[in-house]
DNA sequence: ACAAATCGGTTGTTTTTACAACAGAAAAAG
DNA sequence: CTTTTTCTGTTGTAAAAACAACCGATTTGT
């Protein structure tokens, strides 16, 4: 687990402490390591968990499938990014969506009862550490937010350019490359792929965007 | 301030906190109190806030309006309900959508940095009120996701089962009262109200469900 | 009580999307 | 290096949604 300290001091969670009070950390906030194979499952839809975790090797992404097998991927998840928070509160039901490796990966889990009870004498960092997952909890429920946005558009050149925009602002460039191949990017904005790759290439008809696979242009 | 503690008693932030600590807690949380007037915004996209609110009279919708002017209502507050949360981060950008009284309202901010740093001395509770916001935040976050899972439906008529579902399975009953009229509703769910109207007319024909108003019923 | 505004349902037209099927290019596998 | 698979763009058709316009019923305001 410490060959991933490195990580973890970059991750929100951990931010402002120190790598060998993480280190130290670890048992106190219950923290378990689990590897997964690509394609693997890491959380299925319908389980109950109170842990929330940290992605620390590999790629994952949020997905659901539909009574049809229609899927939509609801986001993805990059090395040092937390996940599984919205299922802690005691009154929170079943989980709602399926987390799979889309790579080989690594996941750290800690026990959310560890973290938010701080414990009287070790961890001298523990209340910085309620901070930060309070802050980063708030920040992702500012990019669901976000995402309701882009989903709330009707067309799918609207969806595109609400997401497109943003990923630019985000950035500041006109020039990005995104986290999505086609499908994804249209599983992503829950429209059809091949009438996004059309739009796609309307609008560069149009000189309103110019890409190449992954890389984007706003112009 | 002090007529609204039955009110704050209820809501997640202060649940398990005696009445009597509420109000010794209101002044060192920096809780402020403002009245709003059917109509009026309580906030506005582009604006910068370090609080976390609570709506203790009244009724708010959150809503995005476009460059056209085309309207999207993201969600609606009731009395009880805390909001702001997902801007308090202290690397959260600008408010992205609008927070407007649907009638008369009341709300009461909270500093959001005295909530999260621990008084040293008075406050008994405080640690309380931060495990209890953590898990209310949490509890949003899966509720954002839920919305996105009726938003990613691509026809109307799957938005509206999705939705109606959720509605049903949460109040464990087949008939319940949405707190939507036909326009919110199909705002709510990025829609076209007179489609919608249609579609819903369709399926109560086809005898999925039956309706009155606000009042549903599945079949 | 009356006038005005809002609300919900209906219909027809236009626009957009979903779906299916296919082909060339690129990437992965052997 | 060759074969297979995946990825992306293209097209045509059928289905669905958006839009606009209208009407009757209900609610609101005066």
């Amino acid at each position: 687990m410490k060959k991933y300290v490195h990580i973890l001091k970059k991750t929100q969670m951990f931010s402002g402490v120190m790598d060998t009070e993480i280190a130290s950390m670890l048992s106190c906030l219950g923290a378990r390591l689990y590897d997964y194979k690509k394609g693997e499952y890491v959380l299925r839809r319908g389980e109950h968990i109170s842990d929330i975790m940290v992605l620390v090797e590999g790629n994952l992404h949020i997905q659901k499938d539909d009574y049809w097998g229609s899927r939509s991927i609801l986001g993805h998840i990059d090395v040092g990014e937390m996940f599984g928070e919205a299922y802690v509160a005691p009154e929170s039901g079943a989980i709602l969506n399926d987390v799979v490796a889309v790579e080989d990966s690594t996941v750290i889990f800690f026990d959310v009862k560890r973290i938010i009870t701080t414990c009287p004498s070790a961890c001298r960092f523990h209340a910085l550490v309620v901070q930060n997952m309070f802050f980063a909890i708030s920040e992702k429920n500012r990019k669901l937010v976000q995402k309701l946005g882009h989903m709330s558009k009707r067309t799918t050149r609207e969806k595109l350019i609400s997401y497109l925009s943003e990923e630019a602002n985000r950035r500041s460039s006109a020039s990005f490359t995104i986290p999505f191949n086609r499908q994804q990017l249209a599983d992503f904005l829950s429209v059809d792929r091949s009438a996004m790759s059309n739009e796609l290439c309307k609008m560069r008809d149009e000189g309103l965007i110019e890409f190449e696979k992954n890389k984007f242009r706003l112009l």
